[in-house]
Order: structure tokens, then C-alpha cells, then sequence
DNA sequence: TCTTTATTCGCATGAATATGTGATTTGTAT
DNA sequence: ATACAAATCACATATTCATGCGAATAAAGA
């Protein structure tokens, strides 16, 4: 039986989530406040949820400030964010603050379900919107670095095979190419690179050096 | 309908995706090659598929680098990673390179077609463990890779002196000991790490996973 | 056409590394 | 008192690496 509370103002929907989370037969929804302060009394108080489904705009503490209070004390409760916020901001924050989901409130009652017991499994339930903006944040950061390699892609290929940790033998295995040909690029990295090792070259490259 | 195109070696998996996604009805699975080298001639060639089914091991040039030259030169096509790696290495990689979305190859064949029309619709696959480790990424960037380091004052020593390029003789030196001490050290860094090269260690240092 | 560059391969050799099997000393914890 | 981890050193050997020399092919430029 998962264990569940949700901290919503909005008694309509709290009421609703509620109602139809309790109907699953895995599922226990007893603890429903409208602040992370009533919160944080119940679990005070030996309450013991395993997910908590938060909303972000509360009256008193807001739900970032909540995740991190609760998180701090109580790191075995999973947080799920359930809010009409989407943007980037209030997202990275409450992922920062430690939420382990993040759902817009539009979200369906079967989805919330599923999400739940996605997170039980060691998911972490996120709107295709939300995990739109996640994975936006790695796509573009990248601009400013370039230092001009000078590698061609094949000494690329190389570098990556080193920086694998991979021996010269099984370089040449991953390429289908001869071990001396290997040996022939690795000669010309070192030479364009100024080094004269696999270690050096395999620094230079997690540095961002190359 | 949604042009699909497919990057994997295996042809068994191959064939299986594109035999059930060519069955949907409002998909089309064309493009089904083993090598980023063979779809980026098709691309060449004028093809134009929506979303890039793309492995990570491939023969020649890897999926990673893949995506980053695909996403250059056509940057409207979506990519998909599909892959059995979970390592947050390989995952990050991929979504900073330009990927949208990241599945492990355990995925149904419906999460696949599901997958794609999320992507379709502005989202962003993901299986729920790679979700997770996204995630994880932002929850606590410092604490969670302190894999306790195990390591003595004197084998984090060595370890600095290899991360700084320096054979076994120069490490001996900088710290006024024999060179025979330096290879007990090493061994039994190499034993803590379970690795057994100067590389893997370097990697592993300079990855912050020591 | 001629030249460069990228990529491929081979052979050879000394240097460095990986790994095994020891051993001694000096603290610290039990 | 003694058990144990940490640090030190030695010897041996098989593998891997660094590097020199040489060379062929194909693609891209001048």
C-alpha cells in the first residue's frame, strides 16, 4: 500500500485527488492539507507518507520552500510537483529543491495514478511538457568553449576510445580498423596536441580542452 | 504521417521496429540503416524523415557523435536515442549533443509508437530510469556522486600525479619514494576503483566519481 | 596536374605499465 | 598484546604504449 498526501489549497481538486486516488486498491490517501506548514505538523507528528503530491502556490510557505524543508528532514519522501506553473524557472527549482516529479495540473486522475506508482519504481514522473524544458536545458549550453581541436574526426573517434578507457587493441576492435593504424592517429594526436601520453590527452579532453 | 528513421546494427531489433512501426497508421519507418555514415548519405540524398530512431554502439562513428552532426546540418530532425546504456555519462551526452528523447532498448514496441507521437506533440520520451537520472541531475549535484572514496591521502597522491600526466618514476620523485611503492599503490587504487589503467583512473578522477 | 591531408597498414624497439608474490615498519584500534 | 590498515620497498614478467621509419590510397585543393 503506497502511502500519499497532497498539500493543495484548492479543496475541489484536493478533494478529487483524493477521492480518486483512495478508490485504487494500492493506494492510501489520508493526509490532505493546504499548507506545507500543516504538513510538516502531521509528519511531526509520525505521519509517514512514501509520496507527497505538492502544489506550488500555497498559502504561507510556498511549495519550493516546502520540498526543501521536508526533503531536509524527511529525504525518504518522494515529492511530486502538481501545479499550473511550467515555467523553467519554477521547474529547475523545485527539481533543484529536490522534487523527484513534476506534473501540470491538467494532468489526468489515471495519469496521476500512474505516475505515482512510476515514481514508486524508481521513475520520475514528468508532463511531456515539463520533460520538454528539462531536456532543453542540456540541448543548448554549449556556445562558449571551442577551442579550436584541430582533430580530425577520426583522432576524435581515438580521443573518445582513450577517454573510455579502452586499450589501444580494443580501439581498433571498436573501429574495425588495424592496431597500427591506431597507433598512426594516436602518434599525430600527440604531435597536434603537444603530449606524449594517453593520460595527457585523456586530462586534456574531460577538461574541456579539446 | 510521421517519416521515421532508424540507426542500429542489430538487425533483429531493426527489423522488429520497422516491421511494427510501418504497421501503424500513421507512421512510416523507410529509412533503416546500421551506420550514422549510412544515414547521413540518405539525408544527403534528399530524404527527409521527422524523428531518428539512433543507437549508441555502432559500427564506425558513435551515436553521440552522430546526433551532434545530424542535428548540425538538419537541425528540424528529432532524435531519439534507443540504447541499452543507462550510465548518466552516456545519457548526458546524448541530450547535450541535441537528442530529444532517451529510451532503454527494453522498451515495448507501444512505448516506442507512444514515444514518438509525444515527441510528435512537443514532448520529451524518456524511460522513467533515465528520467530519474535526469532528474537526480538537478536534485543534488554535489552529494550524489560520493561514492566513498575509500581512497588514502596517500593513494589521492598518486592519483593527483596521474591526473597530472606524470609516469610512475616522475610520481616517485615528486614524492621522494621508490617506484616500486608507487606500483603498490597503484595496484591497490586500481583493487578500491575496480580498473586497471592509468586511463581509468584519470577519467574517473576528472569525472568527480573519486 | 601536382600537393596536401586524412586514413589506412606494417615492422621494430625501448620505455612504461599491469600484476603477482613477497616483506618491513609504524601507527591505531581492539 | 595483537591485530590491522597504511605506507614503504624489492623482484619478476607479460602486456601495452610511445615512437621512429616507411608506405599506399582516396579525397580535396591549388
Amino acid at each position: 500500500m503506497i502511502e500519499i498526501g497532497i498539500v493543495e489549497d484548492n479543496v475541489k481538486i484536493r478533494d478529487l485527488i483524493q477521492k480518486f486516488l483512495n478508490m485504487q486498491e494500492n493506494m492510501s490517501l489520508n493526509l490532505a492539507v493546504d499548507s506545507v506548514e500543516e504538513m510538516l505538523e502531521l509528519l511531526k507528528n509520525g505521519k509517514n507518507p512514501d509520496v507527497l503530491l505538492m502544489d506550488i502556490q500555497l498559502p504561507g510557505m510556498s511549495g519550493i520552500e516546502g520540498i526543501k524543508i521536508i526533503k531536509q528532514k524527511y529525504p525518504e519522501i518522494e515529492i511530486i510537483m502538481l501545479t499550473i506553473y511550467h515555467d523553467s524557472h519554477k521547474i529547475f527549482d523545485s527539481l533543484c529543491a529536490g522534487a523527484s516529479g513534476y506534473l501540470l495540473k491538467h494532468t489526468s486522475l489515471p495519469e496521476i495514478k500512474e505516475s505515482i506508482e512510476n515514481l514508486m519504481n524508481g521513475g520520475a514522473p514528468m508532463s511531456p511538457q515539463i520533460a520538454r524544458k528539462v531536456i532543453q536545458h542540456f540541448n543548448d549550453p554549449q556556445p562558449e568553449k571551442k577551442p579550436e581541436s584541430n582533430l580530425t574526426t577520426r583522432e576524435q573517434d581515438i580521443v573518445n576510445g582513450l577517454v573510455d578507457g579502452l586499450s589501444y587493441k580494443l580501439i581498433a576492435d571498436r573501429y574495425s580498423i588495424s592496431i597500427d593504424t591506431v597507433r598512426a592517429h594516436i602518434r599525430n594526436i600527440y604531435k597536434k596536441l603537444h603530449v606524449n601520453s594517453k593520460a595527457e590527452v585523456i586530462a586534456k579532453s574531460l577538461r574541456g580542452e579539446i
